[in-house]
DNA sequence: GGAAACCGGACGCGGTTGGTCCTATTTGAC
DNA sequence: GTCAAATAGGACCAACCGCGTCCGGTTTCC
């Protein structure tokens, strides 16, 4: 699998849509509307999404979320990053951060840091309007990871 | 984290203590003990890889396993698959597969394609050599997914 | 002052993973 | 010919983690 969380996936459904409305603010209860998806799930992506500063949140009444910047310019690296945590194959990210208690022993040290880099800068290659597309006018009412491929 | 499984973390350290030693020939129970793994583990680990003729098993008194293949030619992509399914962030592997009933409506449909064929093919560049450096002798007693960096 | 909306955290259910064990089969040694 | 050693394959159980939900609190507009 290698599959990345389900909300990473609602992320990238709620900023496409966010991206193609003209609206400048909408609300998690509306974006929910809009694509059928339950709305603590938009909630709580938006809540992340915040916490990244890739969307913005407005308080009070008539507040919502707004995108911080255009979609072109959100990579997908940064969305599974906020959803994901590092991207990294293993917890050893990049060799660093000591704490691994038998680092002097493990063997393989250090040696998933050029994969881990390549995997980093594939998906920072990526925009989210890359993944949105353009020409799709559907309603977004499902996601992509609906059911998984046995091996 | 897009963390592999623990198998496939413990599949690289047995694929490379193999690789070290020069016998041809190894069992389960003896790998096992130079390694510092549970012995039912390792044989869970052998009978994988052996289903994807990545080692080969010989049974029978003075049985044990053997790389079908230098370390050099096995890509970790492989080892992913063995243990891992094919390699896609989702589910909708490659966009073809049918079955997805909302296909029509699925506005992200095959557009993650590129990013997995970019992390496949990142995957397949590094073999199995490559994570096991050459220098380090030690017992491969620890392996790299000890514990997982907080987001 | 009330309503609408965001913010942060806590809770509980379900699915998956990971570790173990059991039995059958094969093969070499005595 | 019999026994021991080792693989093959599957089943089972416990622990963990993802994830959907809900709650109280805060902010802002009408």
């Amino acid at each position: 699998m290698l599959k990345l969380s389900r909300l990473t996936d609602y992320a990238v459904v709620v900023l496409s849509r966010m991206g193609r409305d003209s609206e400048p603010l909408q609300s998690a209860p509306g974006i929910a509307a809009r694509t059928g998806l339950a709305e603590p799930t938009v909630a709580k992506v938006l809540k992340i999404l915040a916490q990244s500063e890739i969307v913005e949140g407005l308080r009070g009444a008539r507040g919502g979320y707004r995108l911080t910047r255009p979609l072109s310019s959100i990579t997908l690296a940064e969305v599974i990053v906020a959803f994901d945590g590092p991207i990294a194959l293993t917890a050893c990210v990049d060799g660093g951060m000591g704490g691994c208690e038998s680092e002097h022993l493990c063997p393989v040290r250090g040696r998933w840091d050029p994969v881990n880099h390549a995997i980093r800068e594939a998906l920072a290659g990526i925009s989210v309007a890359d993944l949105a597309g353009g020409g799709c006018g559907a309603s977004l009412s499902f996601t992509t990871d609906q059911f998984v491929a046995a091996e």
